[in-house]
DNA sequence: GGCGATGGCTAATGCTAGTAGCTTTAAGGC
DNA sequence: GCCTTAAAGCTACTAGCATTAGCCATCGCC
């Protein structure tokens, strides 16, 4: 009975391996413990249940995209910065496309997630800072490129586009249209 | 033995209900059962199974929102048609945030479901008949208006803004900023 | 070398979807 | 009003899933 030498992220990364050749609705246990040459209720040993590894995933995940945000906002500011945060947002989620689905939505209600869902926004935060906002500009600024990062990724991810030429030309579209909702940069 | 009555419909209306009191996750076939008083095997005489349920409610809720959308737009044009399509997207799924993530995001690419999204895109493309964009514009028009609506929807029927105060304004400033991108209206 | 913690295992429970085959109901023809 | 028959229910069963309990082998440390 030799060792598998298993680990908590060990077990995480399977979890991904997983989504990513099967889809999200393929993330099982039994899926999980096959791909780490284990049994099954092993991997309780490492993870406390299906949940919390669908939570730690989220947290990879999250964690994953923040430094994408950190790589691509390093070294630019204002418009520039934005625009490479949003191709960022885009790209990561072509490179993974079913991974995007593990994503929580609402990170900063979860505690074991509040912390990468923060690293995220406070990187937005420095980018917007040309433009001095105050506190509800801010906020509903921020909400506003969510929201277009967000519906397109999730359209693009899922295949919502009916056919896909042309999606460079509508995501700048978007980012276009955010800018104009802006006042001018200082 | 008494007989249930059931139908098709009833057991999709019975799924739908099921949705919107525990979430899509309680969508199972014993949960329906239960609520139609009915053993779980019984409802194969009705429906093919989980997976042409789903699609079942995918339609209901498709043509739900189409039926929403031919009301706003009866009677208005332009801008205020499109206005008032936007507020009934929004409306719905704040009537029924647990049934929007049964609303399938690629209705196009399935037979069954097709139907239901032309619909809805025959309305949108009529309020934006003013316009009078050509067929690329029209496209990429159409995806822009479907970014923010579905991104604003998904996020907020799952809790994804943190305090929900304002949304009306977050909401209202990314209609505007789908307005700016229009060419000026004839 | 021994000991305890750790990481694996098998066995078993209870939930799920789905299949097979039986029985009863209810509708329609005579 | 009866008799046939299709439809609509049922029970019993299989197979896959998460999860728990409890056992045993391995490894690190003294």
């Amino acid at each position: 009975m030799p060792r598998a030498g298993l680990s908590t992220q060990a077990v995480v990364q399977a979890a991904v391996d997983v989504i990513d050749e099967h889809g999200i609705d393929a993330l099982t246990l039994a899926a999980v413990a096959t791909r780490c040459g284990v049994a099954a209720p092993s991997l309780y040993k490492h993870v406390g249940g299906l949940a919390e590894l669908k939570t730690q995933v989220g947290v990879r995940v999250l964690n994953e995209l923040a430094d994408r945000f950190a790589a691509a906002a390093m070294g630019r500011s204002g418009r520039d910065a934005i625009t490479a945060l949003m191709h960022a947002y885009r790209a990561y989620v072509t490179a993974h496309p079913a991974r995007y689905a593990a994503m929580p939505v609402d990170p900063l209600h979860h505690p074991e997630l509040a912390a990468a869902g923060i690293r995220q926004l406070e990187i937005i935060q420095a980018a917007l800072r040309p433009w001095q906002l105050d506190a509800a500009a801010q906020i509903h600024t921020i909400r506003r490129l969510r929201v277009i990062a967000h519906g397109f990724a999730s359209l693009e991810s899922a295949g919502g586009f009916g056919l896909p030429t042309d999606l460079d030309e509508t995501y700048q579209q978007l980012i276009d249209a955010f800018f104009d909702s802006l006042p001018a940069h200082p």
